[in-house]
DNA sequence: GCCAACGTTGGC
DNA sequence: GCCAACGTTGGC
């Protein structure tokens, strides 16, 4: 999961302990919240815009999708007005602290790593800001991260 | 700050 | 349903 320093940082979880993720607006992203992701997964805590830009953490899904409280807040920049309370359009899911990194690693790190070729962040063009990670690429960037 | 890669919008 | 215009993301 990505996230702009500028906005919410592995520090910042680590603070507060878990925190909703809310205002996702891109249907692909949605749908792996909303479908995919369960409470107890692990999640790579992923700076993007960032100095370096890459994994930053660990955390964990405590919270599996819901419905965005913040798309029905008028006037918020979250606000959606095709979202209603009866017929959903974003979801949230909330993600609980694990770990913090000694060091971010980085994107050009990753890029070098034997067996995360595949990864999807490592793909040109990625920008999901919700992206699956396979057992193995998780287990990988694990250990880097340690 | 640049710009490639995408996603969304809206006229037709 | 096509596609140009526009907006956003995010690495560099």
């Amino acid at each position: 999961m990505k996230c702009e320093p500028d906005a919410y940082t592995i520090d910042d979880l680590k603070r507060d302990g878990k925190t909703g993720w809310e205002g996702v607006r891109n249907y692909q992203a949605r749908n792996f919240m909303r479908d995919d992701m369960q409470v107890g997964d692990g999640v790579l805590f992923y700076a993007s815009n960032a100095e370096p830009s890459g994994v930053a953490g660990l955390a964990t899904i405590s919270r599996a999708g819901y419905p965005d409280p913040f798309a029905l807040r008028k006037g918020h920049d979250y606000y959606d007005p095709k979202h209603t309370a009866e017929k959903p359009t974003w979801y949230s899911v909330e993600i609980a602290f694990v770990e913090r990194f000694k060091e971010v690693i980085p994107l050009t790190t990753l890029k070098q790593v034997k067996g995360l070729q595949e990864m999807m962040v490592n793909q040109k063009g990625s920008r999901l800001s919700v992206q699956p990670v396979t057992q193995k690429e998780f287990e990988i960037v694990c250990r880097l991260g340690r």
